[in-house]
DNA sequence: CTGCGAGTTGAAGTCAGGTAGAGGTCAAGG
DNA sequence: CCTTGACCTCTACCTGACTTCAACTCGCAG
């Protein structure tokens, strides 16, 4: 890993911390570009680093992989982002978090006025009913703000 | 749905927003228990509706049903939650809120902290890097607090 | 008694974000 | 040249909480 400058599959999963077989994985669901040896072998730019510590991040803050991939799909020319770039795009992802800690607030709250009354009424109960909208209202309640759907992360 | 007081699936279903197939999903992971008429259909009690409405509690503020099971078990006979059985439950849930909050609070400081920067440091990223351990130190990172690892719920 | 909506079953599918293993190939040190 | 470990693809599997489907039955109003 000295002349050319390129990393194999092992020494990326080594330096990011990310297994082989995400990072397989991540090709393939189009996050990452590789260049391959004549025998058809990964070899990746050192630059892939600093794409793995962004999508990392946004995973670690709850940022689903589609997602992800938009954002650095709409970089110009698909280049790993610069600071600029992520930037702009935590900035929004602050927002989310801030809207799920907004949203387990609130659960909270309702959970605090719910906790020794045990109602639990379905009518009016804000823990049951999250919506503030009578059960009756049609098969397909939510039961969490859309907010909250995503799985903030998978054990690795 | 008078004279015997007994519901049946569409009317449960109705009654507490959730579709026939949840239902039938609850009972046959022992969260439900129902009679059967002589031709084989489920006739629920009323109460089903009260321990419905403390499952879905449960379930919105992320308590996985095999957790919900076992509290539901631990009640004496295996009666309906009452106001003091729901008090006690409850309060130990709204701790692990308190903590889900407290997690997303921390990566929401860690995300400030990295705004602006553009690190992305391997080594010293807190977003990168939540358990502010070295990349290196093995395969097997935690992205997430295991706090935040439980899906909070599936849209219906 | 008939019609038909509502109910039944079990098996399989869904989603995300990967992991695991089988069976085979590459690359580099000695 | 040979060995060995790293790498390749492909397919299957995992968790959780359900949904969907096909094929069939029940129960009740008329």
């Amino acid at each position: 890993m000295d002349g050319k400058d390129l990393l194999t599959i092992g020494d990326v999963a080594h330096r990011s911390g990310l297994p082989p077989s995400a990072l397989r994985y991540y090709e393939r669901e189009g996050l990452l570009r590789t260049t391959r040896t004549s025998g058809g072998q990964r070899r990746y730019e050192r630059s892939v680093l600093r794409r793995l510590a962004f999508i990392r991040a946004a995973r670690t803050i709850g940022v689903g992989l589609d997602e992800v991939r938009e954002g650095l799909d709409r970089l110009p020319d698909g280049r790993t982002p610069t600071k600029a770039d992520w930037t702009r795009l935590s900035r929004s992802w602050r927002g989310r978090l801030d809207e799920q800690i907004e949203a387990l607030v609130a659960l909270r709250d309702g959970l605090d006025s719910c906790i020794g009354c045990g109602c639990l009424s379905l009518q009016r109960c804000r823990l049951y009913n999250p919506d503030d909208r009578a059960a009756e209202s049609g098969a397909g309640a939510q039961l969490l703000p859309r907010l909250l759907r995503r799985t903030p992360a998978q054990g690795v």
